[in-house]
DNA sequence: TTGTGTTTTATTGCCTCC
DNA sequence: GGAGGCAATAAAACACAA
């Protein structure tokens, strides 16, 4: 370690040595410093101070002040502010840069909390969302089921009372495929069946749109992602694996190169959470909102 | 008064920059 | 290599309940 003599040594350069006491000479409570120079080793005063060191002092509130209010414009202290602080205060320099330094570890220390405490809100909201969305997901399948045996229904009493009406091939296979899928209990084949009829049957506006999408889009698969997990994530685990993988494709925007949208262009739905590259390391990006 | 927890002042060792 | 910053830590000063 470079030598730095302290008790306020090495500050200015020299090898000095302070003290502060108080002034006992006229029965203020006030603090004076004195600096002793390396000639004054034979002083008395320096003696008295090497065998009765002083205790820390702690700074009177308008020296603390002052200082608080130059911290407010400037964090760092350049020397000469601290030559010209350490005069105006009657403080060493060193305690000056003392000062400072521990201003700064207690600065950073609270904006830490702050940015934890930021954190935790965002991660609150961010998993109320997705509770909200999971609750939205159990609505929406529920009534894609209700719907779809409606129709079965429809077309089972249709088929038995009209047994002799023509149907083109595509319908009647349309009916079996739909059919397949329910005895199944494959609910998201079966919405590849009949989301055309849901479309203008649904009494969910949500869903409507929806439905309008996946029949643009041609691709019905991830309406139903959710489902394809093997049920043994628990919720922490499932709403760790939704900034991985997002609930449903199609309902969110492509995220491409971290090129993120505005939160309210996606109903704030979207995570900021993505993974663009399945070579590539999984990078999150963060909103606090 | 005293024990205890918190805050403030100061030191130490390491690191970076010039 | 010196100057200065930072993290970790020591220790004095302070606050406060019992």
């Amino acid at each position: 370690m470079a030598a730095r003599s302290f008790l306020y040594g090495g500050d200015s350069g020299g090898s000095r040595s302070m003290v502060s006491f108080e002034d006992k000479r006229n029965g203020s409570s006030s603090l004076f410093f004195r600096t002793f120079d390396q000639e004054d080793n034979g002083d008395d005063e320096y003696d008295d101070y090497l065998h009765h060191p002083e205790k820390k002092r702690r700074l009177k509130a308008d020296q603390v002040q002052f200082l608080e209010k130059s911290f407010e414009t400037e964090n760092k202290l350049e020397p000469e502010r601290k030559i010209q602080l350490a005069k105006e205060l009657g403080l060493q320099p060193r305690q000056i840069a003392i000062w400072f330094q521990n201003r700064r570890a207690r600065w950073k220390t609270k904006q830490l909390e702050k940015d934890y405490d930021l954190l935790q809100e965002s991660y609150n909201q961010l998993k109320a969302n997705y509770e909200n969305l999971l609750q939205e997901n159990e609505n929406l399948k529920s009534e894609v089921l209700d719907l779809s045996e409606k129709l079965l229904l429809q077309e089972t009493v249709k088929g038995t009372s009209d047994s002799s009406s023509t149907k083109s091939p595509s319908e009647s296979l349309q009916q079996e495929q739909m059919a397949d899928c329910l005895n199944n209990e494959d609910v998201s084949n079966a919405s590849n069946v009949v989301v055309k009829t849901v479309v203008s049957e649904s009494t969910s506006p949500r869903c409507v749109d929806m439905t309008q999408s996946l029949l643009e889009h041609g691709d019905s698969s991830n309406l139903f992602e959710q489902d394809q997990s093997d049920g043994s994530l628990d919720e922490e685990d499932n709403f760790g694996k939704m900034f991985a993988t997002p609930v449903s494709g199609y309902m969110l925007p492509k995220i491409e190169n971290g090129d993120y949208p505005e939160l309210d262009a996606v109903n704030s739905c979207y995570l900021g959470f993505h993974d663009h590259d399945d070579n590539e390391e999984q990078s999150f990006g963060f909103w606090p909102y």
